[in-house]
DNA sequence: TAGATTGTTAATCGATTAACAATC
DNA sequence: TAGATTGTTAATCGATTAACAATC
């Protein structure tokens, strides 16, 4: 009935970019086979956790060999759905807009920002790293009929939670979130959150 | 024998700086009670969940009434260490760099950066945002008997580990790292990752 | 074949939730 | 007092780990 997304725990699908970013590293290095043990070895995870993370979703590995690293690598970017340029756009072109703009580690990976929004008329009609910033008055005339489905929120806190309302409304399905609040929205649409404030915080009650 | 800090699961730590962060909020809203029931409703847990973990450190609430903003507030700040300016050293002042020495949020939420570091001899000797860039190669001089000790990193993926391991001989205790590796360290050093890619990677598994 | 490592089951561990007595 | 909500116990749920047969 459910169907199989349904059934496997998010902290599991949470866990495979991480062991993708290894993979790729691992190649880089020359090697073709790996075994869990390896791969777990440097990812403060088990090896035993790696199998049975993978198991969710078929056999990838040899016994007695381990994994190809190659073809686990293609498996995992099929399971995640990364064989394709998801294409994003940044709400908010301050400092750290204008840093993800300029940021080259999205596109190498296959996620692309194709449009910048901001309310400041200062930076409207500009170009930044090849984008017109636009108003974000104007964000649904070109996004509700898009095939952009991520947005990128980088605007004040004060503004996080409404422009997200919009955005869902438009048909936008995933944000991520750097306004630190907590945003509240419809369940069907994913939302991650990244404050540096919360991380630091969570680390200072372990300091001193 | 073991201390009460190594009792309490670090999930429960890690929600502690959320509970803080929707506090502030409804303070500002100029609530002074308010329920668990309340405050869970906007963070996607449970009242019951707020008051399992609150009940680690003692209990905060009145029974029929809820818990106090205010004090509940100073509970959590002490419980986390935040009655106090934490400094911070920032390694790779990039675009990235650049924009965490113009964020307000650090400063206005009790951590400090005081000191920022790259190898980018056109960087070095320029001041940003109040601070003089200083070359990496001189971090040991003067950080290893400072009293920071948190590092954020930011430079390339290539350099990250390295670094990170001079920065825990140097003294470090915290690293919140956003350099797109994951770093293998003692584990006595509190090591936190922000990486957006990971992120958007796993939210493209719920899309399409 | 002998050695190594997977994929999977069962056991364990830990976190969340439900329920409710205590009490404001 | 009556109503509301905490703090906490016990039950449930779910994730991790240990163990090992299968098999390369």
């Amino acid at each position: 009935m459910a169907n199989q997304k349904n059934e496997i725990p998010e902290i599991v699908i949470s866990r495979l970019p991480i062991y993708l970013q290894k993979l790729n590293q691992v190649l880089k290095e020359g090697k073709t086979l790996i075994s869990s043990q390896e791969l777990a070895y440097h990812l403060g995870v088990t090896a035993t956790q790696i199998r049975k993370d993978l198991s969710n979703f078929g056999g990838f590995g040899k016994q007695g060999l381990g994994y190809n690293v190659v073809k686990l690598l293609e498996s995992l970017r099929d399971i995640l759905n990364l064989n394709r340029i998801w294409k994003a756009a940044l709400f908010g072109v301050g400092n750290l807009g204008q840093a993800l703009l300029s940021y080259k580690g999205f596109s190498s990976k296959g996620f692309e920002i194709v449009a910048a929004f901001d309310n400041d008329p200062q930076l409207v009609g500009k170009e930044i790293k090849g984008i017109t910033v636009q108003s974000v008055d104007d964000m649904e005339k070109g996004m509700c009929a898009s095939e952009v489905k991520i947005a990128i929120i980088t605007v004040p806190a004060g503004q996080a939670q409404a422009l997200a309302n919009r955005l869902v409304d438009c048909g936008f399905k995933a944000i991520l979130n750097y306004a630190p609040v907590t945003l509240v929205l419809p369940e069907e649409v994913k939302v991650s959150n990244i404050d540096p404030v919360l991380v630091l915080q969570k680390m200072a009650y372990y300091l001193d």
